[in-house]
DNA sequence: AAGTATGCCAACCGCTGAATC
DNA sequence: TGATTCAGCGGTTGGCATACT
């Protein structure tokens, strides 16, 4: 039986696919064939022509979905890579919910896929931090601390491989996603222990974002300050830049209200200086 | 060992904007 | 110019797998 089709816990029989409607659920090894047949013969498009001349009984939108996540030649399956999470926390805080952008930039990884992994890790932080996953709290949580906290996971990856006298390259030179040429060329470059993760780094990410200001680049001042002072203060006066949201819907929004460090550091959040109880939530989901 | 909770992921649903008539 | 169709996107759901009690 297909696996698939037991996964769902039941099967159509000949006459539900004939006549009684759109077939839906799980796509069975024929299907698949039929369409990967037709969309190598015709290409891609025109999804419910497809579904018809294919004599597959779905609709346009379910082919297209299958062929994209699932069909489509490159498409990447497995967990997500450090380098992968990383740049999906960074284009996540400049994007928001926008998927099909973050998955442009992470190739052969799906909207879906990414979607996911939002939903059932990320959101999953958020829920245990009692906070909402759009609120400023968890936002600079996840700025300050899991940022910081994968590109060191990074980092020290890559000094593993450095050990190794490079006998073979670091998996994000191999890796098929498209890997910051800073990082590839010098690892101390991205690695810098004030590293802070630069779009502008990634053409492929600088396309994306092209004609917007990258607001990377300006978080130095504000990435692990020695402690709080520096970052009120410069908070208070207005003196450290401020990173704009290119959709204005939402980013880090920190620009608007500021953030109490202190108070979230006294609420127990204490991820100022690594916050060990939230890198122990991190390293669990990792 | 059995029951329950949680994680994960494939797929569907509904909405929106673009293209076409 | 309005109606219709289509493609794409994000949100949500359903069910298996695994962990936990």
């Amino acid at each position: 039986m297909d696996s698939q089709v037991r996964k769902y816990g039941y099967a159509r029989t000949e006459s539900e696919d004939q006549g009684m409607g759109v077939r839906k659920g799980p796509w069975t090894i024929d299907e698949d064939s039929l369409l990967a047949q037709y969309i190598t013969i015709h290409g891609e498009g025109h999804w419910n022509t497809a579904a018809r001349r294919a004599g597959l009984n779905r609709t346009g939108k379910s082919c297209r979905l299958r062929w994209l996540n699932y069909l489509r030649p490159n498409v990447r399956r497995g967990n997500l890579t450090l380098e992968e999470q990383l740049l999906i926390l960074q284009l996540h805080s400049r994007l928001g919910n926008r998927w099909s952008k973050i998955a442009q930039q992470l190739p052969g990884r799906t909207d879906n896929e990414i979607k996911n992994y939002w939903r059932t890790r990320v959101q999953k932080q958020a829920k245990q931090l009692k906070c909402d996953v759009n609120s400023e709290q968890f936002r600079d949580t996840m700025r300050y601390v899991w940022i910081p906290q994968l590109s060191e996971k990074i980092r020290a990856e890559s000094e593993s491989h450095m050990d190794e006298l490079t006998a073979s390259p670091p998996s994000y030179c191999s890796g098929q996603i498209d890997i910051p040429v800073a990082a590839s060329e010098s690892g101390s470059d991205l690695f810098d222990p004030n590293f802070i993760p630069d779009m502008s780094v990634s053409s492929a990410l600088s396309d994306a974002l092209d004609a917007q200001a990258s607001p990377w680049s300006d978080l130095t001042d504000y990435q692990n300050p020695p402690c709080g002072q520096y970052y009120s203060d410069s908070m208070q006066n207005g003196s450290g830049s401020c990173p704009e949201n290119d959709s204005g819907s939402w980013g880090w929004g920190w620009c608007q209200d500021g953030v109490d460090m202190q108070a979230m550091e006294q609420e127990g959040y204490g991820f100022i200086g690594g916050g060990e109880s939230l890198e122990s939530l991190w390293n669990e989901e990792n």
